[in-house]
DNA sequence: ATGAAAGCGCTAACAG
DNA sequence: CTGTTAGCGCTTTCAT
């Protein structure tokens, strides 16, 4: 097991000195090409690795972002981190990430850890936080990108969409399509506590009702996460539901995707006895049938502009604090005109 | 903006040494609960921030260690990272996450950037890599899981399951289903030129025909990644083909998967008019109609067992260096016995 | 249980 | 274009 070798070593054996082997590492275009092929031929045959750690202390530049998400395991966060990571990669940033479980103080305990490895910067998922992680991340003096919802009073910067808008809009949709006894599916309040975001477009979908002077029904789910759970919970309330509903909303890409699962496998035929909608878009809804009527938030997109303007502000460029991408409608096959079914 | 403080301010404020201060965080256990109790005071007071990286460099343990995947958009990917995740978590270590999009080069690349993050042991996916990529990972001295594949020589740790025997027992499954004429889906020999787990799913699927002396037919797709696109080509080709295929077996849970959506959207029956299995699971199969019968690779168990197998050997435990973990034949409605049917 | 001293491996002025 | 110098902030023997 041979030695560890170190740039001094090298300075040494090439009789550069080790300020020359640096910089023609991190910055060959200043050393002259002639020294550059020496040292790199050097480099090569004996193997040296240059240690990153080390030179960030010195530079106080880690080059490290944090990204925090409440999951990896939902195509929408995978898809989002992608996005970040991409950004990330072309600027030369390397990524950190912390898994919260949609859970607030979880997401402090990770933001108290990683502010340890000196991040140039945080990207947050949601625009609610504990007191605690607020103060760490405003303490950290680095760059913070909130995400995934929109407000008006960030910490630092906001790249999201207005869930309530989105809900809003589904249910106005739904609503021009002539249906009358509307259902909204979230998740239970024990639930939602840490996750604003479902408060927020259960808001939409109320406001939109209420213009509309439509009775509203709320159905519950208890594990946000899991698909067929969320459809069969969903379903049972239905079936049990004393007047008839024609149409149920869910809240979230998840159970929207579990509820047209479950009704498939009770052959029940949407959307002519029941009509789907949803909040919220992932690479499932397209592969089911009917194909989910439904919000999509872009969130790759989020995601690298995200990292953008966080790269932006790290380098003291001027960003746009608030970055609103809006969303799109996904016109699927799960709901249909009333009136002309 | 008050200035960044360091672990000597504490010291000198609080009249300890810097040694006394370090301890009572990374080692609380050895400083009198007195000390500590006053220096945490003072930590929580002033906001000073420990600096991680200043701490791995001293110590020569950098706390990191790297996983190289080959997307981070497929849930079977981000389930094993989970796994793995979970496990380092558990045990202080941090993640890097390298993304290859399927290429060996790109794996060399990212092996090349993370060494120098000096990190504690690499996890990759697959057994197949560049002759620098191997130097370079052998070089780095750190232990190296080896995944996804099962192989007497890795080249450190492997954690993994044969591609062959699990490609081998569904065509063995769907022989003993009593189809006659079937298909193997598979991608492109250039797409496949990176990707050694999809030839040796095809010799699986080979050897078992050869066996039992039935006739074998190939279809192709181009996109791996692609669910919907591989679901359509497999499907023109099924269409355009002269013999009657009863069956097709498809060579990853993407084009399985896309193939099922796209027969429902045609509103072709499965399995009355074609049966159709796979090889590998993902967390879409379950919502589609009918259930896809496949083999599921226990992706997420892979990468606990891999993260933990790795830290057994960080700390120098005796660690089994080859581990099958199997598979698991998962039952869905997409085939049915052609005696009975 | 605590302190003093040494230095991990590198980068960044500054000088030439 | 290259070298000299002076640490980045911490951990870790080795003492006491």
């Amino acid at each position: 097991m041979k030695k560890k070798i170190t740039i001094q070593e090298v300075a040494k054996k090439t009789g550069y000195s080790t300020s020359t082997i640096s910089r023609s590492i991190s910055n060959p275009s200043v050393v002259s090409s002639k020294t550059r092929v020496k040292i790199e031929k050097f480099i090569k045959k004996t193997g040296y690795v240059h240690n990153y750690l080390a030179g960030s202390l010195k530079s106080g530049k880690s080059g490290f972002v944090i990204a925090i998400i409440p999951t990896l395991r939902l195509s929408i966060f995978s898809d989002y981190i992608h996005g970040i990571k991409e950004k990330l990669r072309e600027n030369g940033f390397e990524l950190l990430i912390g898994v919260t479980n949609y859970n607030l103080k979880t997401e402090e305990e990770l933001v108290r850890k990683f502010v340890s490895y000196k991040p140039e910067g945080f990207i947050v998922v949601g625009t609610k936080h504990t007191e605690a992680t607020t103060r760490l991340l405003l303490n950290s003096k680095s760059p913070i990108v909130e995400t995934w919802n929109i407000t008006d009073k960030p910490l630092d910067l906001v790249v999201g969409f207005s869930n309530f808008s989105a809900s809003h809009q589904i249910t106005d949709y739904v609503i021009s399509l002539n249906y009358k006894n509307i259902a909204f599916a979230t998740p239970t309040n024990e639930h939602m506590e840490n996750e604003h975001r479902s408060k927020r477009r259960l808001s939409g979908f109320m406001s939109r009702m209420k213009i509309a002077k439509l009775k509203t029904t709320i159905f519950y789910y208890t594990e946000p996460m899991n698909h067929k759970l969320c459809g069969k919970q969903i379903f049972n309330q239905f079936k049990e539901h004393d007047s008839k509903i024609d149409c149920i909303i869910c809240g979230s890409e998840t159970s929207g995707t579990g509820l047209i699962s479950e009704l498939n496998s009770r052959k029940f035929q949407i959307p002519k006895k029941l009509g789907i909608a949803a909040v919220g878009n992932s690479d499932i809804t397209s592969l089911l049938h009917p194909q989910l009527t439904t919000v999509d938030f872009k969130v790759e997109e989020i995601g690298i502009i995200a990292a953008n303007n966080l790269i932006g502000k790290i380098k003291n460029q001027k960003i746009k604090k608030i970055h609103d991408v809006g969303f799109e409608l996904i016109n699927g096959a799960s709901v249909v005109n009333q009136r002309t079914k």
